[in-house]
DNA sequence: CACTTTAGTTAGTGAGGTATTACTGGACAG
DNA sequence: CTGTCCAGTAATACCTCACTAACTAAAGTG
């Protein structure tokens, strides 16, 4: 109304909000009219910043991507065990998407990816990049023996990897009834347990 | 157009056509006018069989419903051992979205949920008595002590169901590029492995 | 065959959404 | 102080949908 910005902040603050209320809405009910409110402008006011929905979805994407970019490389830590980084990576990824909770709807919505082309190639290829991630700790954790000599290494990332998208829609479909981060790293250590070469138990 | 046929007929008939179309074109670009076409009607026609869109989902969702459940019970024979019965019931669940693709998209779908109450609670009492027959399994195979004896039932549960959403999320997000029952089996043997009682192992 | 039932059609309404066009007025440069 | 740029607005075109009303005719029923 009165308050004009520049197009800069403008756009970040719309990439901002249009996150913020995908998740109270769900995806599918952003509409450019919602944002705009939000944000305090009129409708068509969108469209000076984004000339379609889908370049905002698009922005809104990129954002996300780099969100959870972030989180990984600072939950690595060289100094830390493999087995560690590997609670670090999912503890950030889960701490992520509790933060953003419109994450999961968004990454696994079909109906977003379908409908926005260019959505799904971003998310992933930023995903593949986490099970680079996860590979190479999990390897690093086979080449210490900490790891269970029948358990292939791309096998142990599958399982790591679906625990936490399991755990992410169960949490997200599931209204949200349980801390994730909590209950992810408890789940965690019985999955990483479980992979544990059995050093000190037996024999 | 020429063809007229029983309400209880055409009831299925729409009901079959919108749950392939719901995976042919996302379930968010099932509109009555696809489906009124699919089936050979003309939009307004489908309203002579369901009164609003939402009775057409709740349709499609206790058809579902239903499906699943008799891919379960048929999975279980009390002949087999329990760990058995889980991979059956695990392969049951992975052939039956193999089957119907459209099933991760619909089941985990926000959108669905948000826009059509009823859905959610149809698909989640529905999982919840997954959850419960994964749990019998599991218990039964503790009972005969082919389970570790750290391993808490209900986290293994939670690990299995976790595995079969996770692939089922990979597999319909990435171009269904793999084998869902074989890729299923093969990790599922994977985590049962390591939920076994290291009897024949070392010692 | 006459009668009733009812699946299906044609035509239309209104809500909700994206996007365009033409205009307005604030911010900033010189 | 003035002119220019550009964020923002008002109005509206245009589309897709779910759904309704009134009518039509095919299929069963006696």
């Amino acid at each position: 109304m009165l308050v004009r910005k520049s197009a800069k902040d403008r756009k970040v603050e719309i990439i901002e909000k249009a996150l913020r209320l995908a998740d109270e809405l769900g995806p599918d009910r952003l509409t450019t009219g919602a944002v705009a409110q939000a944000v305090g402008v009129t409708q068509p006011g969108i469209f000076r910043h984004f000339a379609t929905k889908q370049a905002l979805w698009l922005a809104v994407a990129e954002h996300i991507s780099e969100l959870l970019r972030a989180a990984w490389h600072d939950a690595l830590r060289p100094e830390q065990t493999p087995m560690q980084n590997i609670a670090a990576l999912v503890s950030a990824q889960l701490r992520q998407i509790e933060q953003t909770p419109a994450l999961p709807a968004i990454l696994f919505s079909r109906e977003l990816s379908t409908e926005y082309p260019g959505l799904r190639q971003v998310f992933a290829s930023r995903l593949a990049e986490y099970q680079v991630l996860l590979t190479e700790e999990l390897a690093a954790a086979r080449a210490a023996g900490s790891l269970r000599a029948d358990l292939v290494t791309a096998d142990g990332v599958v399982l790591l990897t679906s625990l936490v998208q399991g755990l992410a829609i169960r949490w997200s479909l599931g209204a949200r009834g349980f801390s994730l981060p909590d209950e992810g790293a408890r789940l965690l250590a019985v999955q990483l347990a479980l992979f544990a070469a059995d050093n000190g138990g037996a024999r």
